[in-house]
Order: C-alpha cells, then sequence, then structure tokens
DNA sequence: TTGTTAGTGGTAAGTTTTCCCAAAAACAAG
DNA sequence: CTTGTTTTTGGGAAAACTTACCACTAACAA
C-alpha cells in the first residue's frame, strides 16, 4: 500500500482516494480513520485497525495502565468508522478534519504506507519535508551502521 | 466502541450522546456511569461493567489486595446507574458531574473506547493533549517498532 | 403555603451530513 | 480525430442531528 498523492478536499470535507490506493484497500467499506501521533490522520482496513486495538488494549486491567491509557485516548479512541462513496470519497468528519488542519478546499497529501494511509496536509507536509531534509540523511547513516555491524 | 464528539452540557446537567455512540451502546437502559481514575467519567453498559467489577474484585484475596481495594473505592463504588432519555441525553448526577468538573453549558469530550465510553470535560482533555503531545510521538514510535517486529 | 431549585420529558426550528445523480473531464481504443 | 468508457467534480434533495426552548414534576426551604 504505497504511493505519494495529492488532492484537494472540496468544500464538504470530501477527499477523494486515488484508484490505485483504492485497490490496495481492497474494500470500500469497513474502514477507520484516526488522528495520528502527529497532526495527521490515518486510514485502516478494519483487520489492521483491531490490530492496532489489540496491541494497545491487550490484557486485563489496561484500562488502568497510564501508558496504554493514553495511547487509547489519542489514536484508538478517536477513530471513526467510515467509508468511500461510490466514486472513491472519503467523507472526513469535521473534527477529525481540525485536528490535522484540513480545511475545505485546501490540499492535502495521500501517503500509502504498509499497513494504513496517511492523509496529512500539504502544508505540514512541506513543512516537514524541509524541517526533516538534514536529519534524514543522518537516519540513513544510522540505518547504515546498524547493518553493518549485523 | 470508538468515536470523538463534543457536546456542552445542558443548563439542567444533560449531555447529549451522539448517535453512534448511542448504537454502539446498544440500550439506552441498564447503563453504568462512574468515576475514572483521572477526573473524567466512564459509561459503561450493564455487561461491560459487571466484567471490570469481577477484573477487580473476585480472584483469591482480592478483598486484602490494597490495589484492588483502591481501585474498588475509587471506581466500583461510586458508580450510579443511569440511562438516556428517548433523545438520547443522559443526565449526569450532580456528584459525578462536580467530581469531572462538568458545568452546566461547558464544553465536553465523548471518548468512544473498546468496552467503555469517556466522558470528560473539554478543558482538562485539552491540557492533557496539550501536555503530552510530545511524549505521544515517542509511544508512535514504539508502537511502529513493535509491529514491525512482529 | 409558597417559592426555589433540581430533574424530567418533549417539541420544533435550524443546521449539518449523507446519499444520489448528472455534468465535466480524462483516458483509451478504434 | 471520434467515440465510448471511466474517473472526477459539483450540487440538490432528503434524512439525520443539534440546539434552544418550554412546560411539568418533585423535593426542599422559607
Amino acid at each position: 500500500m504505497t504511493g505519494e498523492y495529492r488532492n484537494t478536499i472540496d468544500e464538504k470535507g470530501r477527499l477523494m482516494i486515488p484508484p490505485k490506493i483504492r485497490e490496495q484497500l481492497g474494500s470500500y467499506t469497513d474502514l477507520y480513520l484516526t488522528k495520528s501521533t502527529d497532526g495527521s490522520l490515518w486510514l485502516y482496513t478494519k483487520e489492521d485497525f483491531n490490530a492496532l486495538n489489540r496491541e494497545v488494549n491487550y490484557g486485563p486491567l489496561a484500562v488502568f495502565n497510564k501508558k496504554a491509557r493514553l495511547i487509547d485516548m489519542m489514536v484508538i479512541s478517536p477513530a471513526r468508522e467510515v467509508e468511500l462513496d461510490k466514486t472513491g470519497r472519503l467523507s472526513i468528519p469535521q473534527i477529525l478534519r481540525e485536528f490535522a488542519g484540513l480545511e475545505p478546499k485546501s490540499e492535502c497529501v495521500i501517503l500509502g504506507s504498509m499497513s494504513k494511509v496517511e492523509i496529512i496536509s500539504a502544508r505540514k507536509y512541506d513543512e516537514m519535508m524541509i524541517q526533516y531534509k538534514d536529519m534524514l540523511s543522518d537516519l540513513g547513516d544510522e540505518l547504515s551502521i546498524q547493518r553493518m555491524g549485523q
């Protein structure tokens, strides 16, 4: 589930999901849209979202575990069950749109990644790319070191 | 049972529970509302509340286990049996309202989570989100690492 | 008794969201 | 090119939801 795409949100808060991404999602229904850990949104299939949920909430009395509770509150709980309309558009609930800074008529970036689709405002995305450009080469170094050390 | 919603408490201390959450509660009656471990309120179905109660109180010598006794006192005992009126409003008993800092006419956040609904004042919620925002991206990293390591 | 406060139940207007259709655009094949 | 097909965009109508308000009851105090 990979690829980078840019689309604009229409005035009703709907976002066109590119066909290539739709194919990979497999279904137009049973999708979960939630807050990410960094101001964007994550779109999951039901299976992958359930897997995430199980990781966080697994075990008796997880509800009294502070760290688990925090992740739950910030990532799991805000999730909304969504679906694409028959032309492949995702209608993003207002509260999630506001969280991600996705104004109607603004541009956003759709990123396919391993088990999810990331939706991020183009403005934030571009800023992030500039900000982390230098850091990226360092990450590359770390990776090389790890690989060499294997 | 997920989704984040914001609503205001009316001047009589009633809170509109969003339809999507009501669906997932299944019933308008046999609900339990209680104190959480951190200044918010938890709304459970009867079944899920009983399950929680069992987790905390059953098991050998739970009655002599200090932690179990504490949770019992703070979370199980204060629970009130409540119901929604036919327009989906939850009337929050004054003592629980005061505990959670939910003034009439104030805004509050309704969070669906695995087996319960969390009700928290918007002011507290926003403060919490700001406070834990940095911590969150680290937690996110941990999650990703765990997932990659599967 | 009378007034005040807290809680309950309901209606109706206004807004938002959802669903669907169709025009426009992009694309592919002949 | 031209035609047919798919994709994208825009918008209207219907349904659903929210908000604000009002009337009533019960409990309590003056």
